[in-house]
DNA sequence: TTGTACGCGTTATCAG
DNA sequence: CTGATAACGCGTACAA
């Protein structure tokens, strides 16, 4: 190895010419082979497409993709794939679009989307026939560009009425009332809330106004809790040891990742608090885990794979058959298990 | 939306030949304005990188691979983005390698790597310069396939001596036997190993080959469990109730993964078993949640992000240097945590 | 049903 | 340092 390893070079040495020779056919007799089957006498056809097989034939796809415009890829812009539950929603989008051929670039961004312009012009230049994003677009600038260029864009994980582009997640802001809403009808009067960075975060920062909102409509008190670094268990469990020193009256935390939680529940242990007798906890995400800890968490169900097969279906469906892309408002679900109850 | 809304079109609609133009210069000028900067005097380049920047410029990718035969792509194949284990080492894969203007391209394949050629194919005939894939290549027609193209490709997760092609990755062989010289030093005479799925797995096989010859040489009874189906939490619970049935003298329990560890904690909890007073649990990844598990769960450390890492790198180095790609072996850790002991 | 010839937008070559 | 032009491999009008 070392020299002249080109994988382009060796994987399309033969071409249409080539082929063409071989079968005694045009050029374009043997592109029509391929891409237009109807067209060929089958005989014909399935000489060629024998010789072909034989010589080793690859279209070269950038010669496609420059004479066609059309490149077979999506781009997809997460905040990481370290966390199942972006992996999760990949992991089925990526399978759907494979089915057809499609192939995902993926790129990751980190929790702050307001600077994700440069990662969208990276996927768009390489090719990508459209976008899945994390979450609401944010830089005015990007969605101009993204509106200007008609780039089939779809955001998941959030759902907002007033976006320019279609959403294909859940309504935040409604979630967390549900949960703040379940928390209130217990009797708890204090809560606190362990959100994940806010800064260019719309989920994070639906989730915490939702949170104010209703607990100042109470009267009740309240306080919110920046995970800043990383959003780890080892996070939950020293965050709640800051909120019992300080807060030591919060009956109820609701955290806004069930990896949260589960650090939470593991703080707890340690410190001798019992949950949920001294302690409600509330996650986010119904990650498998979460009813297997201890005690089983309560927390919201999101739709996951859901996201990724919708999204899917979507972008197949306006790239094949020009169909416009559609919001869809996918449903949460609160699980109760035992780490609430009344206080 | 709806008609005429191609990408390609809308985003390419500014050529290198409208930026000449206007730039009062030729087209090889622009060309390398872009690619050879220090060929063009300062003044010269500076003026088109504006006027290219205020048109809306932006090369043609597929014309670019075209003629310089790069893509700047590279393949992963991948069992499942759905187990952390692989989303952190893909994660730390992309990272490294967007530093780089280079783009990755994801495909799963499921835990049977037996048959991959056809995602291989996909892959290389989208423009992968190069591929990452877990695992040992089963498949001879593919290793052929591979090596006839010279296709620069790196196996991960495993390491083989014999392999034809370069492994960053660790000796699941290795590691298992000091997982379970580890548990028969402890007193355990009697061992059952729960594996992932081992068709088409070489991981899993390699692992399981180690627990029975170690086993088998110290004349130790010993049982492997396969868990088939769904590689997660309710698995593990479920195959430790067959166990307890069946074998009702083992005393010790190897996991594969920590996900099916946290199972079996799980179910011991709910069948009154304590661990490690009567049962022995060990893991395999050292996912982040092994030491928050009650009790905390001993298991060995894999070298995930490391391997994304150190791929990247091999992969940068040899499309951009044409250095040849190395294999590394890379260091596991026995993690000893409560949920063993001494018999 | 098939063949000819052109163009896609770029980079490489070679001459200046 | 710069410009003119060929070539990359394919798909598709258009002609036959």
């Amino acid at each position: 190895m070392g020299q002249n390893n080109n994988v382009m070079e060796k994987l399309n040495s033969v071409s249409v010419i080539d082929v063409a020779k071989a079968a005694n056919v045009s050029i374009a007799t043997v592109s029509r082979s391929f891409n237009k089957p109807e067209m060929v006498k089958p005989e014909v056809r399935e000489k060629i497409l024998e010789i072909a097989a034989n010589m080793g034939y690859t279209a070269n796809s950038a010669a496609k993709s420059l004479r066609s415009k059309k490149t077979k890829v999506i781009g997809a812009i997460i905040p990481t794939l370290d966390h199942s539950i972006y992996a999760t929603m990949i992991n089925a989008f990526q399978k759907k679009l494979s089915e057809q051929g499609y192939v995902v670039y993926i790129l990751t961004c980190g929790f702050d989307a307001s600077d994700i312009f440069d990662k969208v012009t990276l996927l768009l230049e390489r090719g990508a026939e459209a976008l899945l994003i994390v979450g609401k677009i944010l830089d005015k600038n990007l969605e101009k560009y993204l509106l200007k260029f008609k780039i089939p864009t779809i955001c998941t994980y959030s759902y907002h009425h007033d976006s320019k582009f279609p959403f294909i997640g859940f309504d935040n802001y409604a979630s967390t009332t549900t949960i703040v809403e379940y928390l209130y009808s217990l009797g708890h009067k204090e809560i606190a809330m362990i959100c994940g960075p806010l800064k260019g975060n719309d989920r994070q920062i639906a989730r915490v106004e939702s949170f104010k909102n209703f607990m100042t409509s109470k009267q009740a008190e309240h306080s919110v809790w920046e995970c800043k670094n990383q959003y780890n268990i080892a996070s939950g469990k020293e965050i709640l040891k800051e909120i019992v020193i300080s807060n030591p009256n919060v009956s109820a935390i609701i955290c806004n990742s069930d990896v949260i939680a589960f650090g939470v529940l593991a703080g707890a242990k340690e410190l001798g608090i019992k949950i949920p007798e001294q302690l409600n906890v509330i996650g986010y995400d119904n990650l498998e885990f979460a009813e297997y800890l201890t005690p089983p968490l309560t927390t919201l169900n999101i739709p996951a794979e859901e996201m990724g097969i919708l999204s899917a279906k979507a972008v197949l469906d306006n790239l094949n058959n020009q169909q416009p892309l559609k919001s869809y408002l996918l449903k949460t679900e609160l699980i109760v298990r035992e780490s609430t109850n009344p206080d």
